[in-house]
DNA sequence: TTGTGGTGT
């Protein structure tokens, strides 16, 4: 009821701004949904003015309506009695543009008002700034995605104003694609919602839709694992021998679709985690042991067979909690522009936190680490959960016989640390198959003026974007088109979020199985028949053994893990030095800017490969 | 041209 009274204050004033918008096209179930919403706002003539019905009428509500939030808002501030309001708004987008208008107001410029944007990704979301109570006088207005509905309480919230929708993650395993989508609330939500009003007085509650459809809310969103990945679950059904994994998640009172968890089992057998009767091999051991999704265990633990476990660690970390960028509203390219910084030139997101990580560690031995995390928009607090959990997975690792000791930091595990091409290889090792390759980039006129963004396709898309976040975005030039991704993410658009450049040699030696194949009369050789390179069948046949020799070599220590030995006088030392200088010298080559034609002037150095097409 | 929110002994 308190629903009515303010729809009915509100729309007086919103009515005059209320631009009318064109309707677009409805689908048939759409249009019965909106002749009943017609019939349902007539019958409201009644008891409201005409002009609220119209209003309501004329309502898109496919379109969060900001005027109306900003009404609301400034009618709670000039109106009712003091106490903080917290809005609940589905994005970023929406805090952004609502903390604009906002500020925009008298009442901003008078100081009356203390406006807090609240995300998990804002500098807000961990100080304490936004449970001070503001000076007498002042009213505190929060604007909040559902972090403030269960995680941050806020204890002087004396109104809500429920903007009605939700951002819910899903996933499709047919597309093998996640998407994040806004959606109505469920009652679930509006509850919980209004019950962040009024904790210590009495509490007023603003819906920002109508009893029409409150009635058509989802009693409550699908449960999690209808919605998720399930690579995790069913590793930990075969480490827990409950037996076959289809019917043990058929058990599930709501149980996720068939394909959602063939998907996982494909998965899992593609990383070597299961064999083809879904028993759990060696690796599968070792994954379902680690706190983290199999593909990044698997990265954890090729960083430390090939001994480049620190910067791994870092990566492994970040990918499974979350970097440790904290951004503040508005200040969002200067963050670009720090996180292209610390990227430096190796058009990698992982090894740009490789960096921003090592740059702390030596920050904080200067003793000017405040100086260094503001600069570089860093949250001290999540590099602290950073490094613990690095040690944490060393700890794992030296139960396991991986390594001899349990720092991040020993010595025989960082050999290779400083490596940059054998670093990119072992983040392919672990992101494998989430491959992509490169179709267009921006010129570099275009990537100058902020327009223009490369274009990718992986195995399972048409076309896929890189995130404007990422350092790679508006690169211009790559030496390999080849990149290796984490996160995927469908949006507006399909967005890589983050991505690692690597060598074909990466791919061949880290990739899925590779082919000697012919076609249109060239010599190939491809991974899992999809990823294609020029090759002579000759140097293809030598990359082809080396790569049985190393799995072998893996497969051994998988099952007697052991400290890696790079003593060339004994087998494995010989194998893995040589395999090793292979990508480190494939990589140099590219810092040199020669093509992918070049020869490799040492041993093995018969390898002469060029790319399925020319560089850019 | 952009980022709902949590977990794992």
């Amino acid at each position: 009821d308190v629903i009515e009274l303010t729809r009915y204050t509100s729309d007086t004033q919103e009515s005059d701004r209320n631009k009318p918008t064109p309707k677009r096209r409805l689908k048939p179930e759409e249009e019965t949904e909106e002749a009943n919403y017609q019939e349902w706002c007539t019958n409201l003539l009644g008891s409201y003015s005409g002009n609220t019905v119209q209003v309501l009428q004329n309502f898109d509500y496919n379109r969060i309506n900001m005027n109306l939030l900003q009404h609301i808002v400034c009618f709670i501030c000039n109106n009712m009695e003091d106490g903080a309001i917290l809005v609940f708004v589905p994005g970023w987008e929406e805090i952004r543009k609502l903390h604009q208008m906002i500020q925009s107001t008298q009442m901003s410029r008078s100081g009356s008002i203390k406006v807090i944007p609240l995300h998990s990704l804002m500098p807000t979301a961990n100080q304490k700034e936004v449970f001070d109570r503001p000076a007498p006088g002042v009213r505190k207005i929060v604007i909040a995605t559902n972090i403030a509905e269960t995680s941050i309480t806020i204890d002087d919230v004396v109104y809500v104003v429920d903007a009605g929708k939700i951002k819910i993650k899903g996933f499709e395993p047919e597309m093998n694609l996640s998407c994040l989508q806004p959606l109505w609330v469920s009652k679930a939500n509006a509850k919980q919602r209004r019950g962040r009003a009024g904790r210590v007085q009495s509490g007023h509650c603003f819906h920002l839709y109508t009893k029409f459809r409150y009635e058509l809310l989802l009693d409550s969103h699908p449960p999690e694992m209808l919605r998720t990945r399930l690579e995790e679950l069913c590793l930990h059904i075969k480490l827990l021998k409950l037996g076959s994994i289809v019917p043990f998640v058929s058990k599930a009172i709501q149980h996720p679709s068939m394909e959602a968890i063939t998907h996982a089992i494909n998965t899992l057998k593609e990383l070597n985690a299961l064999d083809m009767n879904e028993n759990l091999l060696p690796l599968g051991q070792h994954l379902a042991r680690m706190p983290v999704e199999p593909q990044t265990g698997k990265m954890i633990l090729f960083g430390a067979m090939f001994c480049c476990l620190d910067p791994i660690l870092t990566v492994a970390a970040s990918l499974s909690f979350k970097d440790a960028f904290s951004i503040p509203l508005g200040k969002e390219s200067l963050a670009d522009e720090a996180r292209c910084r610390l990227a430096q030139e190796t058009k990698s997101d992982h090894v740009m936190l490789i960096n921003t990580f090592k740059g702390w560690e030596q920050s904080l031995k200067r003793g000017n680490n405040r100086t260094y995390c503001w600069d570089h928009f860093l949250s001290e607090n999540t590099l602290r959960m950073l490094r613990d959990m690095k040690k944490q997975f060393t700890e794992l690792l030296f139960n396991t016989g991986f390594l001899k000791t349990k720092s991040p930091k020993d010595p025989h595990a960082n050999l290779n640390s400083d490596n940059l091409g054998l670093i990119r290889a072992v983040l392919c090792a672990g992101l494998y198959p989430n491959v992509a390759q490169i179709t267009h980039v921006p010129t570099m006129k275009s990537s100058l003026n902020r327009k223009g963004s490369i274009i990718m396709v992986t195995k399972d898309d048409q076309k896929v974007y890189a995130h404007p976040k990422s350092v790679n975005v508006r690169q211009s030039f790559f030496e390999s088109r080849w990149l290796v991704f984490y996160h995927k993410l469908k949006t507006s658009k399909v967005y890589i979020h983050d991505s690692t450049m690597v060598s074909p040699y990466a791919l061949l030696f880290f990739g899925g199985d590779i082919n000697i194949v012919m076609e249109d009369q060239t010599e190939l050789v491809t991974v899992d028949d999809w990823i294609k390179f020029k090759a002579a069948s000759s140097t293809a046949q030598l990359v082809k053994d080396l790569r049985q020799q190393l799995d072998r070599l893996l497969a051994s220590k998988i099952i007697r893990p052991g400290a890696t030995s790079w003593d060339i006088s004994d087998a494995e030392g010989a194998l893995m030095t040589a395999i090793a200088d292979l990508i480190t010298l494939a990589d140099d080559d590219y810092a040199s800017g020669f093509s992918m034609g070049g020869s490799i002037g040492k041993k093995p150095n018969q390898l002469e490969m060029s790319q399925f097409g020319e560089q850019y």
